[in-house]
DNA sequence: GTGAAAGCGCTAACAC
DNA sequence: GTGTTAGCGCTTTCAC
């Protein structure tokens, strides 16, 4: 139980000098630092968290919320926000809060009880009001993917209405005419972007949408394999389809193949997200891409900064990225970019 | 900024009953009791977990130390631990350590220095002695899946030895003789206790191992591919090969699939592990399931009981859990059980 | 450049 | 059952 007043009494000087190497170094003598340095080394002294918190009210910690964590996108997220708080000597808060109201509010209770001192958001079912009082409490606030609530709090976000026009436009060039879609969760604002982009490029190109043909997903495999079941029952067949998320999407395989039908042959299925999995199932899985791990890093740099720095003088970030069509067989083009594997 | 103080003076009390009702309410009249705990609920009042670590010692935050976040096997393990950690009132620092000793190392440092209550060890490269110094540190320790270490750190885990027989087993049932092995990475002791299990199954039935028809493995997806490229242009291609993971048995596939290879028709591939992916690519690989989830709870559980307890009254526990064969169609087998997809 | 001491918010021993 | 107060380990102000 090294303390500092140990390390004071060894290097025969008092705890405040030794407070001070640890924190002003530049204001103490060449000589004493160095002796204090070499005890510190010695006895393997490192000054207890409690106390320091308890004066700086910070915790060198963050939190990464997200919905599921069984989302190969999130785990990328998490994987960028990781590295970066790991490299700059943050501990990382996993919250998985499975997109219950619940748990997400008790979990933003629990931060700001323990003087977290900042959080990303990657998703929230939270009313705005209340992701908004998060910042009354002394901890910053990254939006990450979508930015509901207003221009002083950062957030990186990606243009999901345009990637799924993206995604809308392909399949249309491809000459399909029959589109449906299956849904990600209304809650998530995302989805809800991803929504008006089908139907924004649907009218752009004057194609109707047969009501029937938009299905409500819940962003996880199965209710993707649910709704294609329901799809390919539907009087109309859809000669392609657009699923919110590459979950679903692979999910609708599964089902398609299933009912004996081909992809693409008789259907083709865009997805959204571009996740590992997309390139391994059969056939590869065409989609949205958009620079998930990158915009992890990002964020965290972002929130790091904010975090470090002497108060207001910072202005908040919103960073940008636009999301890429990744060609692959699911829709049958032809002009495919040869892949790795 | 709300303390105790404040709450004391409210209610016309000292701090030290307001301390009470907070730590032992047993102790306190009913009636000032219920005064202090609505003025507490009024005025939001939470107790500085600063001030309260100082005196306890304690953060009520315990870390999972993973290998590789993009494994689905332990965001699966992380899934289970944060459900649990989160119902009893805990946060969870996720710590992924990409297997380089230097970000370990300097994980275990940080946890400690954190005051962490408990670690949940999924995987490590550090020596075994440095292992064991964690907890001379006031930190409770679980090893996950393997336990190198001594009877008095409590475990979870399953053979996985027993389980790479299985494997062997039903291939060598299913009449396959020319049997290959993509090895994991051999700082992890799961996968020697897995390369173990093939060489003794070989063994008990009198298989020869050609040597070039084993071959090592990263356990991520691309080395199973690469494995899989180099056992297909092998003098004697394989009729069989056991990979000991699924990341690396679909890479697998994926590369036989490419090389104009059929699987199962022209070689049969097994993995371990059941991850979700291993029912959608195609085919469907069997593989050895072992409940990951599940022992992500008990290990969560068995942690927290530790910590929980009033010292060392508590025996280390090792909990064990049997591997099952999951027969789907990358082996050919024709007994396959229906699967709900 | 250095030391003495107050104070961060809480808990618990001790006194009543 | 309740109050007074020392003390947890550190930082920082104020003297020197």
């Amino acid at each position: 139980m090294a303390n500092i007043r140990e390390v004071a009494k060894l290097a025969g000087v008092s705890v405040a000098t030794v407070s001070r190497v640890l924190n002003h170094p530049e204001r103490v003598s060449d000589k004493t630092r160095k002796k204090i340095d070499k005890i510190i080394e010695q006895i393997g002294f490192s000054p207890n968290v409690f106390a320091r918190g308890l004066n700086f009210n910070r915790s060198n910690t963050i939190a990464l919320i997200i919905p599921d964590i069984k989302n190969p996108v999130y785990t990328e997220i998490a994987r960028g926000v990781e590295n970066i708080a790991h490299k700059k000597g943050y501990n990382l808060l996993l919250c998985n809060t499975e997109k219950d109201l619940k748990k997400e509010r008790r979990y933003v209770k629990m931060l700001i009880d323990k003087k977290i001192d900042g959080v990303i958001l990657a998703h929230t079912v939270l009313p705005p009001e209340e992701v908004k009082e998060i910042t009354n409490e002394n901890v910053k606030l990254l939006l990450f993917g979508f930015n509901i609530i207003n221009e002083n709090i950062s957030s990186v976000y990606s243009n999901f209405k345009e990637g799924a026009k993206l995604a809308i436009n392909h399949l249309i060039n491809l000459g399909y005419k029959n589109i449906a879609y299956i849904a990600g969760s209304e809650n998530h604002s995302e989805n809800r972007d991803k929504t008006q982009g089908f139907l924004e490029a649907m009218k752009e190109h004057n194609i109707p949408v047969h009501s029937k043909h938009i299905v409500q997903g819940n962003d996880d495999i199965d209710s993707g394999y649910l709704a294609a079941l329901r799809l390919s029952k539907s009087e109309i067949l859809p000669d392609a389809v657009f699923a919110s998320n590459d979950l679903m999407a692979i999910g609708a395989i599964s089902a398609l193949k299933n009912e004996g039908l081909r992809v693409p042959e008789d259907v083709a299925i865009i997805g959204y997200d571009n996740i590992d999995m997309a390139d391994l199932v059969e056939p590869k899985l065409t989609t949205v891409a958009w620079p998930v791990y990158k915009m992890g890093v990002i964020a965290t740099r972002i929130l790091l900064e904010e975090i470090e720095s002497t108060d207001e003088e910072n202005m908040a970030q919103n960073i940008f990225l636009h999301p890429k069509l990744k060609i692959r067989k699911s829709c049958g083009h032809e002009d495919r970019v040869s892949e790795i594997f």
